[in-house]
This record gives structure tokens, C-alpha cells and sequence, in this order.
DNA sequence: AACAATTTTGTACTCGTTACAAAGATGTAA
DNA sequence: TTACATCTTTGTAACGAGTACAAAATTGTT
């Protein structure tokens, strides 16, 4: 948790206070968040943070190659700092977005159909474990 | 062209002009309208048609099952008629929609995990055949 | 023709996100 | 230190997709 400012730094954004403690956050709460639930989880020690700056510095992050953006769940933007390509998966319930590692075989050649593919977003929606477990009662 | 009324009724809505119409546009533009697109390309012909009965129409299809909505593109839902499972491209570029007709064995078993796979969306994207070409002159 | 049920319309609103300009903080050079 | 340019942050206003809601229009039934 020490090596954020070099992190954000490599990625030639300046380590600004508020800036480590946006990474801070969702280095820590590896939930997907919101720009809303990074907000609401920030401001409390941070009074005086802004709605715009969390806008900004996700928008930054993003270009600058430290986050990735999830679309196509619950019309929000959702965040995530994990490389590591993986699947989503979405619980219609209870609405909690599980991580899948998989390796999807058709992505590993770069052109499909002739077309050059750069990202792909796997979502997945259905009932997840707990909420199975609970339905059989 | 003739059967749309048929089908609507076979998913038990009642086929009002209207209702007829934006299923006919849908099956004509194969290009995965946002309910704009079908507003606009049908006020020219019905000028007393109202964006809320787009919106509305759009949900009792996708409801009754005669549509597919299709998040994760900019940030509105786009539409389709069409039940093959496939795959989605997005040209970064041009922003052009492809479909791709894949079979992916993972989502064939219906568990992943212990969670029960109700729908799965696979969305690519990247630089489509037509935008590499003339990027290369 | 009369009445109930359904469909359509228009307006106002919500909510996530963005635009923009002012205010504040930081860094650099003299 | 002071002055000045640059970057960061803030707050307000605005945007745009989608929804809520009630009135108006249409349809179906007896």
C-alpha cells in the first residue's frame, strides 16, 4: 500500500493528495465500485473532495492506463484496478459483481472476422452461489 | 414481412399500429438502433409519435421476449431482433456495430463457479476490417 | 351508442456524467 | 521572498438517456 505515489507517477499523473487516496480506495475495495461509491467512501475523511474531482481522476486513470472502466451493468460506469484479464459475472439478486478467471481461447488471436480486436468484455448475468443457496430454503 | 403482426401476438401483445411499425424498423435496420434511432427514423412517416411510446414499446418487447437489449456501447441501450447468440464488435473508429456468430463453449455448461448463467454478453471491441484499410494509405 | 380497457402522448422529473470558469495549490525563476 | 505560470480542485449549471405520471385518444365489447 506504500508504492501508489510511484504507481501513479509511472503513469505520468502527478501524486496528488487527492489522487492517492481515489487509488488508495480501490486498491482496497476490489468491488467494482462506482465514481458515486468512491465518493461517498472518500468524503467522509475528505470534506472538502469534490464530485467532479473523482469524475476527473477516474477519467485520468483511466486514459493513463491504471484503470479499467466495466459498462453494461446497472447503467453505471464501474471501476477496476486488476490486470489480469477475467470475467464478470453479475447475480440478478442480490446484484454483487463476482471476478472469474478464464482464459477465452478466441480472444488470444488479435483479429476475428478481420477485424483487429484491442479489448473484450465478458459479462455474464444470472444467480450467483449465496443467493442459490437461499432460494432452496 | 407480412408476419410481424402474427408475431406479436404470438407474444401476446396487441399489435397496434405503432406497435407494428417500430418491430418493422427494427427487422429492417439490422444495425442495432438505440431507441432514438427508431424514434427518428419513424417521426418522418408518423409525425404525431411520441418518444415515451418508443421507450415503452421497447420494454414490452424485450419483456415478452422479442428483443435482445445490448448494453456496454456508449452508454445507451441498443436493440435487436435477432435470436442467434452471437458476439458483438465495436469499431472504435467508425463505431459501427458487427455481429459475430461464435459458439463459446464455456457458456454452454450452465454453472460457473457454483453460479447459475442466465444470459451472457460478450461485447469486443477494437478497429474494424474497413477502418484498418484505409487506415494503412 | 355507451362504457371499460388499452394505448399513446406530453410534460416534468431523475440520475449519472460532463462543461466550464473561478478559486486554490504547487512549482520555478529572479 | 515575491511574482508568475501551471496544474489541481471545486461548485454550479447543463446535458442526455430513460422513467413516472396523468390526461387524451383509441380500441374493443356488449
Amino acid at each position: 500500500m506504500k508504492k501508489l505515489k510511484e504507481l501513479l507517477v509511472e503513469h505520468n499523473i502527478s501524486p496528488s493528495l487527492h489522487r492517492i487516496k481515489i487509488l488508495e480506495y480501490l486498491a482496497k475495495h476490489r468491488i467494482h465500485p462506482t465514481a458515486d461509491d468512491i465518493y461517498r467512501g472518500l468524503v467522509k475523511n475528505i470534506p472538502t473532495l469534490s464530485k467532479t474531482t473523482v469524475y476527473n481522476t477516474l477519467k485520468k486513470f483511466t486514459k493513463n492506463g491504471i484503470l479499467i472502466p466495466i459498462t453494461g451493468f446497472d447503467n453505471e460506469i464501474r471501476y477496476e484496478y486488476d490486470k489480469k484479464p477475467h470475467i464478470h459475472f453479475q447475480c440478478t439478486r442480490c446484484g454483487k459483481i463476482y471476478d472469474i478467471e478464464r482464459d477465452i481461447d478466441i480472444f488470444k488471436n488479435y483479429y476475428i472476422e478481420g477485424h483487429k480486436i484491442q479489448e473484450h468484455h465478458i459479462n455474464l448475468k444470472g444467480i450467483c452461489k449465496n443467493c442459490l443457496v437461499n432460494e432452496e430454503r
